[in-house]
DNA sequence: ACGAATGTTGCGGG
DNA sequence: ACCCGCAACATTCG
């Protein structure tokens, strides 16, 4: 479920409460919840004093920085990172926390067990795996967009789903910014115009940038900071609202499967 | 009751 | 290159 404005969220969320923490113990309820299987390495750093550093974003992944290796997290689907000073009462979808010093706790639930977390000497196989930041990477301009989109022959969705194009953006934000640009999520890539390329250059910048502003949208699961959820759903103008009119012309939202994911657009403003 | 759908990613195969 | 289907899971909805 979370795409950038989400993690974003999470970790700015996370950075109020874990900055110079110590770390006392990791604990471990689902085996598959550290992709780089090493726990043992987390409890041997620990016994040697683990501290976290800082937070940050890597994409969609939320990075943790200890005073030794990171802490590489990824929500996919449904996971939900936080700090809190006791434990959720139900376990049920609790996979892993660790126990800070004064009995504090960064802790990861996950109910489709998708999510987890690497454990890294450094950045560099995340950071292999990503694209340009369309917030963080100021080298994310119009110039660069037209230059890069002209490089693939694909689905603009399927290219903006990418992660190692542009990193962070996701089927919602696809379907809003996609909507905004008025281009139709099947056009190709190296179809569009100067100026749709302009305009989705802008609107992948606005629509993030916003959605930041409102922590996120929550449609079913995303929660941060202990319970909280995400107000940009009442933002949103394409992504379920199948059936609705499109709130610029008035004419009809259809759902549709496209790149095998359901995809929300209007079929006037957005034609092929 | 059962099949389909859900905001992600990675893989294999055509 | 590019696209598709499927898998990893649990839960909800029609």
């Amino acid at each position: 479920m979370p795409e950038l404005p989400e993690v974003q969220t999470v970790v700015n969320s996370l950075s109020k409460h874990l900055i110079n923490k110590e770390v006392i113990s990791y604990h471990e309820l689902w085996h598959k919840v550290n992709y780089s299987k090493n726990s043992n390495r987390i409890s041997k750093q620990i016994d040697k004093s683990l501290k976290i550093i800082e937070i940050s974003r890597l994409g969609k992944y939320i990075i943790i920085k200890l005073n030794k290796n990171f802490l590489a997290f990824h929500l996919r689907m449904t996971g939900y990172l936080y700090h809190a000073d006791k434990l959720p009462q139900k376990k049920r979808h609790l996979r892993c926390y660790f126990l800070l010093k004064n009995n504090e706790f960064l802790i990861f639930e996950d109910i489709r067990k998708f999510g987890g977390f690497y454990y890294l000497n450094n950045l560099k196989s995340i950071k292999d795996k990503l694209g340009i930041d369309p917030i963080l990477d100021n080298d994310f301009s119009t110039k660069w967009l037209s230059t890069n989109i002209f490089k693939f022959k694909r689905k603009i969705k399927a290219l903006l789903l990418d992660q190692k194009f542009i990193t962070g953006l996701g089927n919602i934000y696809i379907d809003e910014i996609l909507w905004k640009s008025k281009i139709h999520p099947e056009r190709l890539s190296d179809s569009l115009s100067n100026i749709e390329i302009k305009n989705l250059h802008s609107n992948i910048i606005a629509i993030l940038k916003k959605s930041i502003k409102f922590h996120g949208t929550t449609i079913i699961n995303f929660k941060f900071d202990n319970m909280k959820t995400g107000d940009y759903k009442t933002k949103l103008n394409a992504y379920g609202r199948e059936n609705l009119d499109c709130k610029y012309c008035s004419k009809t939202i259809i759902k549709r499967k496209i790149c095998s994911r359901s995809t929300y657009f209007c079929i006037s403003c957005q034609r092929i």
